[in-house]
DNA sequence: ATAATGTCTTTTATCGTGAAAAAACATTTT
DNA sequence: AAAATGTTTTTTCACGATAAAAGACATTAT
């Protein structure tokens, strides 16, 4: 089967968006920026999009014959890319119940079960590595560590030094430095967010990265801005598994940002360590919470 | 060609440096566990050493019948596993002039200048990519990032939050923690080289290693201890790329570390700060004072 | 002359395959 | 019965091959 076509399918997609939004489409190279991938995908765009009638394209005249339609999509779960369909059925595996620490990963029956090749598997593998769930055996298999309260424990640890250490780094910026616009634009945001907290509260995890990931950039450590993916993804997935006080937790913890910005605003080095321990305090406990003590079983 | 035999062969060699040392050979599993490798390879060692005269082998009995000869030993070049060869080819080039920041890495280049496939060369870029020196685009190449000041700094900025933290936790060890006993070991390795070090300076990057995995491993922090891979790579290649001075430079360090030691078994919070954090400024100097000027230029 | 389009080449992503090595199972020896 | 050896099965590692996607070069339009 050698390799997806998701990648021109996905770009299909926005293309269309994009469409009907501006209903008109520039040229080659500057559609191919837009979406992010090479002009050879965009002329297959375009080709289609000339094919479903959608466009009437010669050369540089691309004309926009009719809105789309939603049967003009390709079907999403078909733009998803083979990494990301490895980590989510993974995922899913390890989040389950069963998945004990000290149990041995087999990429053959990982391949096997997701139905691609092993190939990707051990890429995969290799790159999730890096969170530290899961270690290889030389020659051998790999060894599940386990989502245990030990490694949430571990984590927060380095979190919490970086995140002090890049939120010092932030107030030290100058006052040109554009960071500070960014910080006004998410400040505003979460207000939007705080004022709509009942209908949109699941919307917090996305401006929760975003901010952030703001401020560890200003530690200028690539190691720093690196552990940042480590910390998003475990995030990521203890959203969607743990959903008790969802409301209420982002709540609580929209105000602490809006106090944290505060806090950075006043360029006070003191109010910020302050904002940022008692963020980050909270931010632990709601990821010790969500893991059940069953857990906890030590490998030999 | 699909999988080379090197498991094998640099377990054989291993097994014939055991055999000429004990004149005996133990059970198959027990020889497997020694060797670290599985019955299966153990058994293809058995077989060539029957085969080649020096062992006769039946069932459980295995007579030595002649000592090893520099002949019956594998060419240690084919002892290496295609990631090392492939580590080796790469840091080459990197530390190779030319190898600008900003530059392209070519997957199937780099597999064909080094003669292997180009799976292997994915996933060691993969794998390598955590040390910070490469970042992949999206469906495209590797950027190398290069082996600047810059990331000398980020890497000793870490690395030092890092070594603080776990010596502070070293100190509150209980007295009848093991690592006591190691540290006593490693002072009197110390102690040795020392009195040696017009000869055996060379020694010093290896004894280094295991004193500051050593204080690492008291942080009890997977990410703090697998940090200390990216700063083991970096110092190996240095170690080996930079000889200027190296006797004198590892006098100094020896003498530090004897202090750092003494501090830990002080078990004075304050001396061990102190003493971290002069080795560890000698250190950083060390690295950066290795890294030429011209080799500063920032990518885009 | 610049920027787009058209065409051709190279590289990346992924698979199936096969040998090396590990692991599991069965049998024998102490 | 415990531990070794003998045998078979499974898994890992590495390759070459191929379609998707990127990139380079040539040509044409503004």
């Amino acid at each position: 089967m050698s390799k997806s076509n998701n990648v021109y399918k996905d770009a299909f997609n926005r293309g269309l968006r994009l469409l009907d939004e501006t209903k008109s489409l520039p040229s080659e190279p500057e559609l191919g920026t837009l979406l992010g991938v090479s002009r050879t995908t965009v002329r297959s765009i375009l080709s289609r999009m000339e094919e479903t009638g959608l466009i009437a394209w010669n050369k540089r005249n691309k004309t926009v014959l009719r809105a789309p339609k939603p049967e003009d999509f390709f079907p999403e779960e078909e733009t998803d890319s083979l990494a990301e369909i490895i980590e989510r059925s993974f995922m899913r595996r390890l989040l389950a119940e069963g998945a004990e620490a000290g149990m041995q990963i087999n990429e053959l029956e990982l391949a096997r079960e997701i139905g691609v090749g092993t190939t990707s598997v051990r890429e995969f593998l290799i790159r999730f590595s890096r969170f530290g769930l899961i270690e290889k055996r030389r020659n051998s298999h790999w060894v599940l560590k386990g989502f245990t309260r030990a490694f949430a424990l571990e984590l927060t640890e380095i979190r919490e030094m970086f995140e002090l250490r890049s939120a010092a780094a932030f107030v030290a910026l100058p006052e040109e430095s554009a960071v500070w616009a960014d910080l006004d634009r998410l400040e505003e945001e979460h207000r939007q967010l705080a004022g709509e907290i009942a209908t949109r509260f699941n919307e917090f995890s996305e401006l929760d990265e975003r901010f952030h990931r703001l401020i560890h950039r200003a530690s200028h450590n690539r190691f720093i801005v690196d552990f940042y993916d480590v910390i998003a993804m475990i995030f990521h997935y203890h959203y969607q598994w743990n959903k008790a006080q969802e409301r209420q937790r982002n709540e609580v913890a929209v105000q602490e940002h809006l106090a944290y910005i505060a806090a950075l605003k006043s360029r006070d080095p003191g109010k910020v360590d302050a904002a940022c321990r008692k963020h980050l305090k909270s931010a632990r406990q709601t990821l010790l919470s969500s893991i059940p003590e069953g857990r906890q079983v030590q490998p030999a």
